[in-house]
DNA sequence: TGGCTTCCTTGATCCATGTCAAAGAATTGA
DNA sequence: TCAATTCTTTGACATGGATCAAGGAAGCCA
C-alpha cells in the first residue's frame, strides 16, 4: 500500500503541503514533533475503497493529497455521497471504533494517519488539535447544510452548476490563476460520482452538463476538463444568492 | 420576550432537566457556578422567529425546552430546514457574528443564552465545555449526514416515515413507554414545516401521512396525534437498514 | 354564536427527472 | 493493432412529485 519513495514532507512536518489548514495547524514545534514521531502515511489508487462502512477503523487521519468521498449506500443499491474530502480535510472522528460511510479514493490518494488511541490520547492533552477539530467540524457542518439546501430544493441544473463552482472555487484556492474571469480546471469525478453527489442519476448528469456546455455557461474539451468563460453567469445559475461569499 | 416568574433550574444549573446532555454536560460544580453567573434565559411563543439569517447573534445558546429549527431560503422562496434543534442541543457558533440561517421556535421554547465573547473566553480556559461541544457538533454533523441520505434518496413516502420514526424515537427517549410496541405522541410541528424539513411540498406531506394511515402504518387521531401500532412495520418503509439502531 | 384565520386534505393536471435501451468515445492490455 | 472494458452521451418513454385549485376542519376572538 505504501510506495518505496519517502516525499520530504514525510520526515519533517514543517515541509507538509497542508501544515497550515489541517487538523495540526496550531500546533507548536514540539507539538510537531510529538506527532512526527506518531504518523504514518498510506497511499491509494483512484478508485479503490480506503475502507467499507461497519469496517473496524483503527487510524484517524488527514488527507494531503487526493480527493476521497465518504458515501452511504441503502440495501437497494441507491447511494448518496455525504461527504468529500479534499486536501487538509479530517477523516474519521475521536471515540469511534466502527466506520459509518464507505470512504472511497476518488482520486490517487495520500493520507496521514495516526492510531486511534494515542490520536485520543492527544486531543485530551493538546488543546491546539482539540480546538482545531472543533474548528474544521464546525465548517464541514456547515457545509453539509449548504448541501442539504441543493439535495432538497434545487433542479438538476442548478445542482450541476453548484458542484462546478464549488470545485472551480476551490481549485481557484490551491492554484493561483492570472485572470480574474477564466477559470480552466479538471472534474475530479465521473458522471456516476456527480451524481451521486447530487442526488441525481448519471444520466440526468450528463444532459444538463452537455445542457450547460450547449448554453454557453461552461466549456467542455473532452469529458473532465471544463473552462468557466465569465463565472458570474455560471453563479446566476446555481439559484445561490448573488453573494455566496468572495471566490476565495 | 421572557417570562416574570422564575423557575428553579434558572437559579440551579443542578436542576436544569438538561443539565446531563447539554454543552455543560462535563462541567464541575466550580464550572456550573461560573455559568451561573453568566447565563440569562430567553423564552420565544411557538411560531415566532428567534434569528433571521444575516442578523447580529450577540449570544449563543442551548435549547432548554421546545423545539427550533434552522432554515435557509432561496431568493424565490424555496426553503429547506438543515437543523432541528431539541432540548440539550446547541445554537450558535463560537467565533461568528452572524447567523447563517433563519431559526424559528417551531413549539414555546427556552434557551439559556451565554453572551458570545464571554463564552469564547470560556471554550478557551475550560476544557470540559469544548470537549463537550466538539462530540455534539460531531453528533450534529452525522444527523445532517443521514439527512443528506434522504434528502437525496429517499421517496416522499420513505421520507414522511423516516421523520416520524426519528420523532417517535425522540419522544421514546424523553418519556418511558411501558409498551414496547405502542408508540404515541403529537407532531410538534406544521405540514408545512414537515415539507420543509423533507424537501417536499406541503400537499405531497399530506397525502403520504394519509397513504400511510389507510395502509395501517400509523393512526391518526386530530392533525397531529399519532399512534404507530408496529414499530417494526414504520422502520420496513423507512428505506434504512433493519438495524438502524436501538431504539432509544 | 358567527365569521376570521390558519392549517389541512383532496382532485386534476403537468413536467422534471428517472428508467430502459443503444451506441459512441476513450482507455487498457494483449 | 485490435479487442475488451469503462465511461459517457443520447433517445424514447414512464412516473413520482409539483403545481394549481377548491373546499373542509379547527381554533380564536368579537
Amino acid at each position: 500500500m505504501s510506495t518505496e519513495t519517502m516525499l520530504s514532507f514525510e520526515k519533517d512536518c514543517s515541509e507538509c503541503p497542508i501544515r497550515h489548514r489541517a487538523v495540526c495547524a496550531r500546533c507548536e514545534t514540539d507539538e510537531l514533533e510529538l506527532l512526527e514521531s506518531m504518523k504514518f502515511y498510506r497511499h491509494f489508487k483512484a478508485g479503490s475503497t480506503v475502507l467499507w462502512s461497519g469496517d473496524e477503523m483503527p487510524f484517524v487521519a488527514s488527507v494531503v493529497a487526493g480527493i476521497a468521498t465518504l458515501s452511504q449506500t441503502m440495501e437497494d443499491g441507491r447511494r448518496q455521497m455525504v461527504g468529500l474530502l479534499l486536501p487538509s480535510d479530517f477523516l474519521g472522528r475521536p471515540g469511534r471504533a466502527i466506520a459509518p460511510y464507505d470512504v472511497t479514493a476518488t482520486t490517487d490518494l495520500t493520507i496521514c494517519c495516526f492510531k486511534k488511541k494515542p490520536f485520543e490520547e492527544l486531543i485530551v492533552s493538546t488543546p491546539h488539535i482539540s480546538q482545531r477539530l472543533l474548528e474544521m467540524t464546525l465548517d464541514e457542518l456547515d457545509a453539509a447544510r449548504e448541501w442539504m439546501l441543493l439535495l432538497g430544493r434545487k433542479t438538476a441544473r442548478e445542482k450541476i452548476a453548484s458542484l462546478i463552482a464549488i470545485i472551480a472555487r476551490r481549485d481557484a484556492a490551491l492554484n493561483r490563476h492570472d485572470h480574474r474571469n477564466a477559470f480552466t480546471f479538471d472534474l475530479p469525478m465521473t458522471r456516476e460520482a456527480m451524481a451521486d453527489y447530487l442526488g441525481l442519476t448519471l444520466e440526468t448528469v450528463s444532459r444538463q452538463v452537455s445542457a450547460l456546455k450547449k448554453d454557453g455557461v461552461i466549456e467542455l474539451s473532452g469529458k473532465r476538463h471544463i473552462t468557466i468563460p465569465d463565472f458570474d453567469r455560471l453563479m446566476d445559475e446555481t439559484g445561490d444568492d448573488a453573494d455566496g461569499g468572495p471566490l476565495v
